[in-house]
DNA sequence: ATACTATATGTGCAAATACGTATATAGTTT
DNA sequence: AAACTATATACGTATTTGCACATATAGTAT
Protein backbone atom coordinates (compact mmCIF):
# COMPACT_ATOMS: atom_id res chain seq x y z
CA UNK A 1 0.00 0.00 0.00
CA UNK A 2 2.88 2.58 0.89
CA UNK A 3 4.01 2.29 -2.63
CA UNK A 4 1.24 2.64 -4.43
CA UNK A 5 0.14 5.72 -1.74
CA UNK A 6 3.62 6.92 -2.95
CA UNK A 7 2.84 6.92 -6.91
CA UNK A 8 -0.58 8.55 -6.30
CA UNK A 9 1.42 11.42 -4.27
CA UNK A 10 4.17 11.89 -6.79
CA UNK A 11 1.54 12.21 -9.25
CA UNK A 12 -0.75 14.66 -7.23
CA UNK A 13 1.65 17.98 -8.42
CA UNK A 14 1.47 20.27 -11.22
CA UNK A 15 5.05 20.61 -11.27
CA UNK A 16 5.74 16.58 -11.39
CA UNK A 17 2.57 16.16 -13.71
CA UNK A 18 4.23 18.75 -16.66
CA UNK A 19 7.41 16.72 -15.96
CA UNK A 20 5.82 13.73 -16.37
CA UNK A 21 4.30 15.51 -19.81
CA UNK A 22 7.57 15.70 -20.99
CA UNK A 23 8.94 12.66 -20.64
CA UNK A 24 6.51 11.19 -22.74
CA UNK A 25 7.82 12.84 -25.84
CA UNK A 26 11.06 12.20 -25.50
CA UNK A 27 13.87 11.37 -22.56
CA UNK A 28 14.78 14.91 -21.00
CA UNK A 29 18.33 15.84 -18.91
CA UNK A 30 17.51 18.14 -15.72
CA UNK A 31 18.23 20.97 -17.73
CA UNK A 32 16.10 20.49 -20.90
CA UNK A 33 12.97 20.27 -18.08
CA UNK A 34 13.76 23.66 -16.40
CA UNK A 35 13.81 25.05 -19.48
CA UNK A 36 10.91 23.40 -20.70
CA UNK A 37 8.29 24.31 -17.25
CA UNK A 38 10.19 27.71 -16.86
CA UNK A 39 11.29 26.88 -13.37
CA UNK A 40 14.41 26.30 -11.31
CA UNK A 41 16.92 23.65 -11.83
CA UNK A 42 16.88 22.57 -7.96
CA UNK A 43 12.98 22.29 -8.58
CA UNK A 44 13.50 20.11 -11.58
CA UNK A 45 15.78 18.13 -9.45
CA UNK A 46 14.11 17.36 -6.71
CA UNK A 47 10.76 16.53 -8.64
CA UNK A 48 12.60 14.19 -11.22
CA UNK A 49 13.70 13.07 -8.11
CA UNK A 50 10.51 12.36 -6.86
CA UNK A 51 9.01 10.33 -9.90
CA UNK A 52 12.13 8.31 -9.46
CA UNK A 53 11.81 7.09 -6.41
CA UNK A 54 7.75 6.43 -7.08
CA UNK A 55 9.40 3.91 -9.63
CA UNK A 56 8.30 6.08 -12.78
CA UNK A 57 11.56 6.99 -14.22
CA UNK A 58 14.77 5.41 -14.76
CA UNK A 59 17.86 7.42 -15.47
CA UNK A 60 20.86 7.33 -17.16
CA UNK A 61 24.02 9.43 -16.72
CA UNK A 62 25.50 10.65 -19.79
CA UNK A 63 28.82 12.18 -19.11
CA UNK A 64 27.64 15.21 -16.79
CA UNK A 65 23.92 15.15 -17.77
CA UNK A 66 21.52 12.90 -16.14
CA UNK A 67 18.95 11.57 -18.59
CA UNK A 68 15.82 10.53 -17.20
CA UNK A 69 13.24 8.57 -19.47
CA UNK A 70 9.93 7.12 -18.61
CA UNK A 71 10.80 3.13 -17.23
CA UNK A 72 7.90 1.12 -19.35
CA UNK A 73 9.89 -1.98 -17.79
CA UNK A 74 9.04 -1.30 -13.91
CA UNK A 75 7.43 -4.52 -12.73
CA UNK A 76 5.46 -2.77 -10.65
CA UNK A 77 2.06 -3.16 -13.12
CA UNK A 78 0.81 0.16 -11.97
CA UNK A 79 3.03 2.21 -12.97
CA UNK A 80 2.78 2.08 -16.32
CA UNK A 81 -1.17 1.72 -16.21
CA UNK A 82 -0.85 5.75 -14.15
CA UNK A 83 1.53 6.82 -16.65
CA UNK A 84 -1.22 6.08 -19.63
CA UNK A 85 -4.09 7.50 -17.39
CA UNK A 86 -1.87 10.88 -17.40
CA UNK A 87 -1.00 10.44 -20.73
CA UNK A 88 -4.89 10.79 -21.77
CA UNK A 89 -5.30 13.01 -19.59
CA UNK A 90 -3.31 16.06 -20.27
CA UNK A 91 -3.19 15.41 -24.21
CA UNK A 92 -5.45 18.21 -24.77
CA UNK A 93 -4.29 20.16 -21.38
CA UNK A 94 -3.30 23.70 -22.50
CA UNK A 95 -0.34 23.91 -20.18
CA UNK A 96 1.00 20.48 -21.00
CA UNK A 97 0.92 21.48 -25.06
CA UNK A 98 2.78 24.79 -24.05
CA UNK A 99 5.38 23.21 -22.41
CA UNK A 100 5.75 20.13 -25.01
CA UNK A 101 6.12 23.28 -27.73
CA UNK A 102 9.04 24.53 -25.49
CA UNK A 103 10.81 21.25 -25.19
CA UNK A 104 11.40 21.32 -29.01
CA UNK A 105 13.21 24.64 -28.08
CA UNK A 106 14.84 23.41 -25.02
CA UNK A 107 18.66 22.32 -25.29
CA UNK A 108 20.71 19.80 -24.02
CA UNK A 109 23.26 22.87 -22.15
CA UNK A 110 23.42 23.28 -18.18
CA UNK A 111 21.75 26.25 -16.17
CA UNK A 112 24.30 28.18 -16.56
CA UNK A 113 24.39 28.61 -20.30
CA UNK A 114 20.19 29.52 -20.78
CA UNK B 1 -4.92 19.60 -14.79
CA UNK B 2 -6.57 21.02 -11.61
CA UNK B 3 -8.99 17.96 -11.65
CA UNK B 4 -6.86 15.62 -11.99
CA UNK B 5 -4.55 16.96 -9.46
CA UNK B 6 -7.07 16.35 -7.32
CA UNK B 7 -8.31 13.12 -7.87
CA UNK B 8 -4.39 11.75 -7.42
CA UNK B 9 -4.38 13.79 -4.21
CA UNK B 10 -7.40 12.07 -3.36
CA UNK B 11 -5.96 8.49 -3.93
CA UNK B 12 -2.45 9.27 -2.23
CA UNK B 13 -3.94 8.63 1.49
CA UNK B 14 -3.84 5.40 3.19
CA UNK B 15 -7.78 6.10 4.66
CA UNK B 16 -9.13 7.01 1.39
CA UNK B 17 -7.35 3.76 -0.46
CA UNK B 18 -8.99 1.74 2.37
CA UNK B 19 -12.42 3.59 1.71
CA UNK B 20 -12.15 2.84 -1.94
CA UNK B 21 -11.42 -1.05 -1.42
CA UNK B 22 -14.33 -1.17 0.96
CA UNK B 23 -16.67 0.49 -1.72
CA UNK B 24 -15.38 -1.90 -4.92
CA UNK B 25 -17.00 -4.30 -2.68
CA UNK B 26 -20.49 -2.83 -1.71
CA UNK B 27 -22.33 0.79 -0.97
CA UNK B 28 -21.62 1.71 2.85
CA UNK B 29 -23.16 4.37 4.98
CA UNK B 30 -20.36 6.11 7.08
CA UNK B 31 -20.86 4.16 10.06
CA UNK B 32 -20.10 1.10 7.77
CA UNK B 33 -16.79 2.53 7.21
CA UNK B 34 -15.85 3.63 10.19
CA UNK B 35 -16.44 -0.17 11.98
CA UNK B 36 -14.66 -2.08 8.75
CA UNK B 37 -11.42 0.57 8.72
CA UNK B 38 -12.06 0.78 13.37
CA UNK B 39 -11.87 4.81 12.62
CA UNK B 40 -13.18 7.64 14.13
CA UNK B 41 -16.72 8.66 12.23
CA UNK B 42 -15.69 12.51 11.81
CA UNK B 43 -12.45 11.00 10.03
CA UNK B 44 -14.52 8.68 7.83
CA UNK B 45 -17.19 11.38 6.92
CA UNK B 46 -14.07 13.81 6.22
CA UNK B 47 -12.43 11.17 3.90
CA UNK B 48 -15.75 10.27 2.16
CA UNK B 49 -15.88 13.56 1.39
CA UNK B 50 -12.81 14.11 0.01
CA UNK B 51 -13.15 11.47 -2.44
CA UNK B 52 -17.23 12.19 -3.30
CA UNK B 53 -15.51 15.76 -4.41
CA UNK B 54 -12.58 14.14 -6.60
CA UNK B 55 -15.28 12.23 -8.30
CA UNK B 56 -14.63 9.00 -7.64
CA UNK B 57 -18.27 8.62 -5.11
CA UNK B 58 -21.82 9.29 -5.34
CA UNK B 59 -24.45 10.00 -2.77
CA UNK B 60 -27.86 8.52 -2.23
CA UNK B 61 -29.52 9.21 1.57
CA UNK B 62 -31.63 7.10 2.99
CA UNK B 63 -33.55 7.83 6.25
CA UNK B 64 -30.68 9.64 8.14
CA UNK B 65 -27.99 7.02 6.44
CA UNK B 66 -25.59 8.91 3.95
CA UNK B 67 -24.68 5.81 1.55
CA UNK B 68 -21.92 6.48 -0.87
CA UNK B 69 -20.43 4.17 -3.66
CA UNK B 70 -18.40 4.35 -6.66
CA UNK B 71 -19.80 6.40 -8.80
CA UNK B 72 -19.01 4.59 -12.30
CA UNK B 73 -21.17 6.44 -14.67
CA UNK B 74 -19.05 9.75 -13.87
CA UNK B 75 -18.00 11.35 -17.35
CA UNK B 76 -14.29 11.62 -16.22
CA UNK B 77 -13.04 8.63 -17.84
CA UNK B 78 -9.74 8.90 -15.42
CA UNK B 79 -11.79 8.27 -12.66
CA UNK B 80 -12.54 4.80 -13.81
CA UNK B 81 -9.54 4.36 -15.05
CA UNK B 82 -8.11 5.04 -11.68
CA UNK B 83 -10.26 3.30 -9.68
CA UNK B 84 -9.32 -0.47 -11.28
CA UNK B 85 -5.84 0.82 -10.74
CA UNK B 86 -6.58 0.66 -6.88
CA UNK B 87 -8.77 -2.45 -7.51
CA UNK B 88 -5.84 -4.39 -8.76
CA UNK B 89 -3.22 -2.32 -6.12
CA UNK B 90 -5.29 -3.42 -3.01
CA UNK B 91 -6.63 -7.14 -4.23
CA UNK B 92 -3.91 -9.06 -2.25
CA UNK B 93 -3.37 -6.02 0.13
CA UNK B 94 -3.23 -7.54 3.61
CA UNK B 95 -4.57 -4.23 5.35
CA UNK B 96 -7.40 -4.51 2.22
CA UNK B 97 -8.44 -8.09 2.82
CA UNK B 98 -9.26 -7.28 6.03
CA UNK B 99 -10.73 -4.22 5.89
CA UNK B 100 -13.27 -6.22 3.78
CA UNK B 101 -13.24 -9.15 5.74
CA UNK B 102 -14.52 -6.96 8.67
CA UNK B 103 -16.91 -5.13 6.28
CA UNK B 104 -18.95 -8.40 6.82
CA UNK B 105 -19.58 -7.65 9.78
CA UNK B 106 -20.44 -4.25 10.11
CA UNK B 107 -23.80 -3.26 10.75
CA UNK B 108 -25.60 -0.37 9.25
CA UNK B 109 -26.31 1.15 12.57
CA UNK B 110 -24.53 4.74 13.73
CA UNK B 111 -21.54 5.10 15.79
CA UNK B 112 -23.42 5.45 19.44
CA UNK B 113 -24.46 1.84 18.98
CA UNK B 114 -21.71 -0.10 17.67
C1' DA C 1 -42.35 19.45 20.80
C1' DT C 2 -38.54 16.57 22.82
C1' DA C 3 -35.20 13.20 22.71
C1' DC C 4 -32.49 10.55 19.82
C1' DT C 5 -29.48 9.26 15.83
C1' DA C 6 -26.34 9.52 11.79
C1' DT C 7 -23.63 12.62 9.49
C1' DA C 8 -21.18 16.99 8.61
C1' DT C 9 -18.20 20.63 9.98
C1' DG C 10 -15.46 24.25 12.89
C1' DT C 11 -11.13 24.64 15.47
C1' DG C 12 -6.49 24.01 16.77
C1' DC C 13 -2.32 21.48 16.31
C1' DA C 14 1.43 18.47 14.66
C1' DA C 15 3.38 16.71 10.65
C1' DA C 16 4.28 16.78 5.82
C1' DT C 17 5.14 19.32 1.54
C1' DA C 18 7.14 22.47 -1.95
C1' DC C 19 9.90 26.01 -2.90
C1' DG C 20 13.97 29.50 -3.29
C1' DT C 21 18.48 30.24 -2.04
C1' DA C 22 22.83 28.74 -1.24
C1' DT C 23 26.08 25.15 -1.29
C1' DA C 24 28.02 20.54 -2.19
C1' DT C 25 29.21 16.93 -5.41
C1' DA C 26 31.07 14.76 -9.29
C1' DG C 27 32.42 14.67 -13.98
C1' DT C 28 34.83 17.58 -17.78
C1' DT C 29 38.12 20.42 -19.94
C1' DT C 30 42.30 22.89 -20.25
C1' DA D 1 46.18 20.62 -10.90
C1' DA D 2 42.55 24.39 -11.49
C1' DA D 3 38.55 26.20 -13.57
C1' DC D 4 34.25 25.00 -15.21
C1' DT D 5 29.65 22.64 -15.66
C1' DA D 6 25.39 19.93 -14.67
C1' DT D 7 23.11 18.00 -11.05
C1' DA D 8 22.02 17.00 -6.20
C1' DT D 9 21.08 18.43 -1.61
C1' DA D 10 20.92 21.12 2.98
C1' DC D 11 18.37 24.68 5.19
C1' DG D 12 14.79 27.86 6.39
C1' DT D 13 10.09 29.21 5.46
C1' DA D 14 5.29 29.43 3.97
C1' DT D 15 1.57 26.47 2.92
C1' DT D 16 -1.05 22.34 3.07
C1' DT D 17 -2.63 18.20 5.16
C1' DG D 18 -4.84 14.93 8.41
C1' DC D 19 -6.36 14.23 12.70
C1' DA D 20 -8.88 14.47 17.39
C1' DC D 21 -12.14 16.77 19.74
C1' DA D 22 -16.14 19.28 20.15
C1' DT D 23 -20.22 20.98 18.12
C1' DA D 24 -23.75 21.76 14.52
C1' DT D 25 -27.19 19.92 11.36
C1' DA D 26 -30.95 17.32 9.76
C1' DG D 27 -33.89 13.41 9.77
C1' DT D 28 -36.52 10.01 13.00
C1' DA D 29 -39.22 8.40 16.68
C1' DT D 30 -41.81 8.97 20.84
Amino acid sequence: MRENIKAFKALSDETRLRILNLLLERECCVCEVMQALQISQARASRNLAFLYDAGFLKLKRDGLWAIYSIDKDNPKEYCADLVEVVRKALKKNEMAVTDRQRLKNAVRVGPGNV
